[in-house]
DNA sequence: GTAGGGTTAG
């Protein structure tokens, strides 16, 4: 008993130290139960299991598979650990192999656990094969499918696989279905897209409890029907974190940041203490924002409220500071975190150098983070390779996308092809680019065929240009963006006549220009500039502003507005409208405005900035002395005495 | 000693 309680301490300081498993942290535990002679106990090997499945990568798990062979008469719970733990896993079909074992087991016999835990398996892998139907039938062989745990994983697992008439199937023959047995039909039904249908059971329902309406939030934020959320909402007698927490990743998603900081303000009013899932929201909803100084506020805020142990809120930080513009905050909370950092959180890092064009350094995390322990996943790479193609790193992208297939086994999605692709391109190798998605194993989808005709665009290559937008007219004829990045082309080339069919081909088609805007915040108050809006109080002073900007840039630097910069604009801000009304020009004219002397003017802009209005920023920074960072749609351009941190390549 | 439905960061 003594024994076993020191092994107990030692594991929990084992645990302890380590939050996040690793194959050697595993390895140390096996190695302690050994030398103490208790790895043949099956409540320390299980504990072991256990510890295997919060693993960061799946080396340990893997390991203690193999443990798990030679375990000497392993019992029907020591199984049932495994097949969770391997349920869970990045790879959940694993989690069969020990319930087949079972299965075919002489003398031991699979229990409801051991179906529920196989069946979570192929929920969590999203397909149904054969394999999910197998054991469909084999529960009811065993007499567990009328089991109401069983029943109802049984609905999940088709749910997930999206066989939403099996999953009604179910749950109809269920001899008394509970509370979150109807749960788990509402959300079937809205993973099927039947909203409608969701409401319906919803009211069918004999008793709903908390969760229930938390299902509805869930089920419309998902479908994106925010206004129908809003609605179920405020019927709310009872509302939990989950429901604010839903609310405010909900809305902070679809793009509406005040709304979400609205929910969390309102949390806060009702004396709520947020839990790390409605801060990290919060969070989120800051960075898509650029909003600096709320996302400094809710740091200090966690900082006190001792949330800063917890991995996932460090996570959110790093990708805050850095979409905010401020990357060495990034790099502080990552550099300081006393949460042993995950593959989130290294992948976060890389992405915030690579957003702020310092390609070489994410690449030096990545070599830390290989000496770490913490193997790299699809989208590390993603961030990597964007780092390289956003610093013209091109044989390292090269390297690294070799890597990820060779060394680590990750086969590459059409992410990471975009990114060569892009690599290629935006480094002027554009035969490179386009036979590299010629030699594709996949089919290259419209978005890379677009990334390979922004860089034709970028590069004025009209022969190339024109191939790929054929191409794109087949997969999604009416996209107004490969309109505009072809016209582009032919403007660079000062082909009018082209340039003024496509336009008469839009207007046929009367396809629809996202509209461009940016952000700046002044007082914690968010402030949006529209191109073409209608004007306002705001609006007007800043388009004094800029008048008077403009006049100084001219007087002083020779500023003249280019034609081709007009052209140059990637997406779209009307064209006939002069480049003065971008919308940056006016965010940062505001900023000028309204900011006192020696503040950075921080702007978030949807689409990319033109090239005009990097001209004009960088002619600003050096005539008033002032540091600009702009996060447009792609990447950080950071502005200081006229020049640009992406030092033109972009 | 293990479960099922709802919210989390790249």
């Amino acid at each position: 008993m003594n024994i076993n309680k020191r092994v107990e301490e030692g594991l929990v300081s084992l645990l302890g130290k380590c939050n996040s498993t690793t194959l050697k942290t595993t390895k140390q535990i096996h190695a302690h139960l050994y030398v103490t002679g208790l790895h043949t106990n099956p409540f320390f090997f299980g504990k072991l299991l256990l510890h295997c499945a919060s693993s960061i990568s799946d080396h340990a798990l893997h390991y203690s598979l193999r443990l798990f062979q030679h375990f000497p008469n392993p019992d029907t719970f020591m199984y049932n650990t495994l097949i969770r733990s391997l349920s869970h896993s990045s790879t959940p079909l694993t989690s069969l192999q020990p319930f087949i074992q079972l299965l075919r087991h002489p003398t031991l016999f699979p229990d409801s656990f051991s179906f529920a835990f196989a069946l979570k398996g192929i929920a969590n892998y999203g397909h149904l094969n054969k394999s999910g139907i197998q054991l469909h039938s084999q529960a009811f062989r065993h007499g567990f499918d009328s089991h109401i745990f069983v029943g109802t994983t049984l609905i999940s697992m088709y749910a997930e696989c999206g066989c939403y008439e099996s999953a009604t199937k179910v749950f109809e023959e269920m001899p008394e279905p509970n509370v979150v047995a109807w749960n788990a039909v509402v959300t079937a039904s809205f993973r099927c897209g039947d909203v409608e249908g969701a409401w319906g059971v919803f009211q069918r329902m004999p008793i709903r409890n908390l969760t229930s309406w938390n299902v509805m939030l869930a089920g419309y934020v998902k479908a994106s029907e925010l206004g129908l959320a809003r609605r179920v909402f405020s019927q709310m007698t009872m509302r939990d974190d989950v429901s604010w927490s839903t609310m405010i990743v909900g809305f902070s998603q679809g793009g509406s940041f005040d709304e979400a900081f609205g929910f969390f303000r309102e949390l806060r009013r009702e004396g709520i203490r947020p839990s790390e899932v409605s801060l990290t929201g919060v969070l989120s909803a800051c960075a898509q924002a650029g909003a600096f100084e709320f996302g400094k506020i809710l740091h200090g805020f966690m900082e006190k409220a001792g949330f800063l142990c917890i991995v996932s809120v460090n996570n959110a930080l790093i990708d805050t500071y850095s979409k905010c513009g401020n990357v060495d905050m990034a790099k502080s909370v990552f550099q300081n975190m006393s949460a042993a950092k995950c593959v989130v959180s290294w992948t976060s890092m890389i992405a915030a150098l690579a957003m702020h064009g310092r390609g070489d350094e994410a690449i030096q995390v990545f070599y830390e983070m290989e000496e770490s322990g913490v193997r790299p996943d699809g989208v590390t790479f993603i961030s990597l390779l964007y780092a390289c193609s956003h610093s013209g790193l091109v044989q390292q992208g090269c390297d690294l996308f070799s890597k990820m297939t060779n060394l680590y086994g990750i086969e590459p999605a059409a992410e990471h092809y975009g990114c060569m692709v892009d690599l290629y391109g935006r480094a002027a190798r554009l035969q490179e680019a386009y036979e590299f998605i010629c030699q594709m194993p996949i089919p290259p989808n419209a978005i890379i065929w677009r990334t390979l005709l922004g860089t034709c665009s970028l590069h004025g290559n009209i022969e190339l240009a024109e191939l790929v937008k054929a191409r794109l007219a087949e997969m999604d004829p009416n996209n107004s963006s490969d309109h505009v990045l072809l016209s582009n082309v032919y403007a660079v080339a000062g082909k009018w006549k082209d340039v003024a069919g496509i336009r008469r081909t839009m207007i046929e088609h009367s396809m629809k220009k996202t509209p461009g805007w940016s952000m700046i915040e002044i007082d914690k108050v968010i402030y949006r500039f529209v191109a073409g809006e209608k004007p306002n109080e705001v609006t007007e002073e800043a388009h004094d502003k800029l008048r008077e900007i403009m006049l100084r840039l001219r007087t002083e630097e020779g500023y003249a507005p280019q034609v081709r910069s007009v052209l140059h604009d990637i997406e779209e801000e009307e064209k006939e409208d002069s480049v003065s009304k971008h919308s940056e020009k006016l965010a940062a004219a505001f900023g000028l405005a309204k900011l006192p002397k020696g503040r950075i003017l921080r702007i978030v802009k949807n689409l990319r900035v033109c090239g005009d209005c990097h001209t004009v920023m960088k002619l600003i920074s050096k005539v008033y002395q002032v540091e600009i960072i702009v996060r447009d749609r792609s990447r950080f351009h950071s502005f200081k005495n006229g020049f640009c941190s992406c030092r033109d390549y972009w």
